[in-house]
DNA sequence: CTATAAACCGCAATCGTTTGCGGAACCCTT
DNA sequence: AAGGGTTCCGCAAACGATTGCGGTTTATAG
């Protein structure tokens, strides 16, 4: 790495180093002559200012660090893009870090991220995070964390996350709208709040404003139990006449399911999911589904970054509206 | 942002700079007391060494640079995160910029690379990158430049690729074994050359082995290009017998189209992809495919950049095999 | 022809580390 | 007791940029 320095553009023009930092960021000490000539030959050496030493100097890395379980989720990527789209236009820089779903590995990333001193921490927790302490510790250094998707429990923290109650209560709205009378729910990890949350909103929909349909709930831990639930469901001599799953990951197997049986949407059965998308896309009739944007999240996360930075008062808790997008499934 | 620094530890415990900093890093200089002393104290403040000093000291970022077209695509998704992890296993970082295949923001992304003073980077470039001088920059500044997936023309560069020949081949050789007659193979950009290459294979598998059977091909900017040429081709009165799709894109659309006409796979039509993996499996039958791994592409990447950096003679061009899943489409 | 203020520029400290070199202090040898 | 090794540590100069402050010109005015 051999790039020219403000000392080398120095020594070429005969100048001081502090005048050719000047004249590259317009100071009005400098005057046009010099500006110009200086700039001339900054644009021919191409010369970049050493990112490292300007954080160094300012203090202030223009940095924010990313926390997800994993980047490839359809998911994660859609909301990680658009943090990334905004911090570039912004001029700043992300870091990202998967932990894999082990908290072990987020507190090491953690380290790494005070390391790189960042200006801000965007932070996905495992499942398995009980101990917030090391996040705590950048709160303490004056580094923002803005937790997203899933979220602690606890008060006093900044979270955003997706409209968990609302987007189980549109589900079963458009369910009931459909005078539905029997539907298998397929929910994720019974231990996640999110699943509580969706279930819950749900649930109390249905006791509301239609009590009198029947509501079978199932918790999948993963794709094929979904599918198994989906398989045991549909043997049954009253099978339900509606399927209702919470997340991407159940939504594949439900429809592997489906697709098994040579079930047809939505004359044999109707179906019903919360996804990012991607997936209800891929079918025909395309899945009636309500949305949960990652891309969304992302911006609104990012907002509330900067709102932060900006010392704005912010409102803790921010959600992003779940909105139902018909398909031909319902 | 508020760490403790060396100076900090220095003045706490009375010793020098230079002594704390030989210390955290086990010089022989230094007694056992005082090491124990320094590092107690270091971790009673959770001192964590300011990257941006060491980097700009050492003149060594251990950062590297990712430029793709897009983080939320599935293939480059799981190429990044492979890249991530190994990347963190060995302490290096990487900063990601996705230019949305646009050359313009391409230039801009690899300007951010350079203030960062990167020590190497990935590149996957757009379809319109014609001007390589300024990857060619990046090299003469001794930053290796790891070109993936699409890569120039130009010869003397570092490519890792999926074995897009091989694909082609093992796609158009599981055809031909299963002795069919009439294929359409629909392929992406005319323009790209994993297009040709893929193309080039595929065509003089048939010619060689099976010269009999009949090849229409099409070519599909997007998904909603397949998806027509799909329905025009199964309107046909001679009907293909067997679809080829070049990548996951174009399989949407196919997908797509077949659902609609209500077409059985494999009865009335056979089916077979070149894929990362994740869209064939969620269909029933799993649609059968040559894979290209996005997350091997990603280690031998990864392993090639490490080789250039310790400075051994390595294959310009690299490739990952490609081999076929097979399902229950063909 | 001097004051006086712009206009323009350089000095030097600083951000937090790393590292070559030199220098005490101590022990051992003969 | 003088010389020669060890052992342990500090000085100070970097890395590349930013910035308060002070100093020189030059122009303008009185």
């Amino acid at each position: 790495m051999n790039n020219p320095t403000l000392k080398k553009l120095a020594s070429m023009l005969g100048l001081s180093v502090s005048t050719i930092s000047r004249a590259l960021k317009n100071h009005p000490d400098i005057s046009e002559a010099t500006r110009k000539k200086v700039s001339e030959l900054a644009q021919l050496l191409d010369y970049e200012p050493n990112a490292n030493a300007v954080h160094l100097r300012t203090r202030n890395s223009r940095l924010f660090g990313l926390s997800v379980p994993s980047i490839s989720n359809n998911f994660y990527e859609s909301f990680i893009s658009s943090i990334e789209e905004e911090a570039r236009k912004n001029g700043f820089s992300i870091m990202i870090l998967q932990n894999g779903n082990d908290a072990q590995i987020e507190i090491q990333n953690l380290k790494l991220f005070r390391q790189n001193r960042i200006t801000g921490l965007f932070a996905c927790i495992t499942p398995k995070t009980v101990d917030l302490s090391a996040f705590d510790k950048m709160k303490e250094m004056e580094v923002p964390v803005i937790f997203f998707d899933k979220v602690p429990e606890a008060n006093g923290l900044h979270k955003v996350c997706l409209a968990d109650e609302q987007a189980g209560r549109l589900a079963a709205e458009a369910i009931i709208r459909k005078k539905k009378k029997k539907v298998l729910a397929i929910f994720g990890d019974e231990h996640m709040s999110i699943t509580q949350k969706r279930k819950e909103a749900f649930v109390s929909a249905f006791r509301e404003d239609s009590p009198e349909t029947e509501i079978s709930i199932q918790f999948a831990l993963n794709t094929s139990e979904a599918r198994q639930q989906v398989h045991a469901y549909l043997a049954k001599k009253d099978k339900p006449d509606t399927i209702f799953s919470m997340s991407d990951e159940i939504l594949i197997g439900v429809m592997k399911a489906l697709q098994e049986m040579h079930i047809v949407l939505p004359t044999d059965v109707s179906l019903i999911s919360i996804s990012n998308g991607l997936i209800p896309k891929l079918f025909h009739p395309e899945i009636t589904y309500v949305e949960t944007s990652g891309e969304k999240l992302g911006r609104l996360a990012f907002m509330q970054m900067m709102a932060l930075l900006g010392g704005s008062q912010v409102l803790q808790d921010l959600t992003v509206d779940a909105v139902l997008i018909p398909g031909g499934t319902l």
